[in-house]
DNA sequence: AACCACCCCAACCGCAACAGT
DNA sequence: CACTGTTGCGGTTGGGGTGGT
């Protein structure tokens, strides 16, 4: 755990060249992980979690550099409507992208934009467009904009009673399909006629299914096609998910 | 040149989940 | 099962840069 300065309170240094370059050296000579060891073997004044961080946004060799393209910009704005405030998965979507360079574009840049766009969802609340939560828990929901009467609290509670991540990925790894998934809102389905041109598709509340992914296997994509049409009332037709049973379809599914 | 206000982003925090013993 | 250390995540904020006066 990283300790704050007694007399400051808080007090951030940033890293230097020296820094970065042992900290680099150490990464490339033992790998990433054991975070604990990586102070004291290296002798940096870090603590653990500052090198983490330090190597994940700023030092990793993939990290793309240079402002956000349209295409990544209008890429957020669909997976945020989507998946709300869980940047690591949208920064997923995006190769080279950090959780916190995304979460800082969205606070910084698109969160003003929404702003000077009248959403319907503050047509029907009180203006505050982004979930302000207390603990993960909390976030689980995605946000939706809906353009029905789209009802957040509601949807909170209905999350809570929703299975688990773990429990989610257990169960779909032990009986080889999808579980329940009765809990799909009729919002939800508007949603997902929202986001049909979306590469990504929600098919539950604990994962996603990964349209890129199934699109570069041709063989799979074009056997899928067919019987992955959707349902008026509920977004996703049942034959998807007896299709993805069928065929093995786990390395698509993404848990949240 | 000096000051101020604002903006952006790197770096930090607390919390929760996970892994190891 | 309980405990402890580690890792991952989203929220927050201090520092530095920039533009306006």
């Amino acid at each position: 755990m990283c300790t704050k300065n007694p007399k400051q309170g808080f007090n951030k240094v940033s890293w230097s060249a020296t820094e970065d370059s042992i900290l680099a050296e150490h990464v490339r000579t033992h790998g990433e992980g054991r975070w604990g060891r990586v102070p004291k073997r290296t002798g940096l004044n870090r603590c653990p979690r500052s090198c983490r961080l330090r190597w994940l946004n700023y030092l990793r060799p993939d990290i793309k550099r240079g402002n956000i393209s349209i295409e990544e910009e209008d890429l957020i704005i669909r997976l945020h409507n989507l998946l709300g405030n869980r940047w690591s998965l949208i920064a997923g979507r995006l190769p080279g992208r950090t959780d916190n360079e995304i979460k800082n574009y969205w606070n910084t840049v698109l969160k003003k934009k929404k702003l000077k766009v009248p959403s319907v969802e503050s047509m029907h609340s009180n203006g505050e467009g982004d979930q302000k939560c207390k603990s993960k828990k909390e976030i689980g929901s995605p946000q939706f904009e809906c353009p029905t009467l789209f009802n957040e609290s509601s949807a909170c509670k209905e999350h809570d009673n929703r299975t688990s991540k773990r429990e989610y990925k257990e169960a779909w790894l032990n009986a080889g399909k999808i579980p329940d998934v009765s809990f799909f809102s009729l919002e939800d389905s508007y949603t997902f006629d929202q986001l049909m041109g979306s590469d990504i598709e929600q098919i539950g509340s604990s994962c996603v299914l990964d349209i890129d992914d199934l699109e570069k296997d041709q063989r799979i994509w074009g056997s899928a096609y067919s019987p992955m049409s959707f349902d008026d009332s509920w977004g996703i037709s049942d034959n998807w998910f007896s299709w993805l049973g069928e065929n093995s379809m786990e390395s698509y599914i993404l848990p949240l």
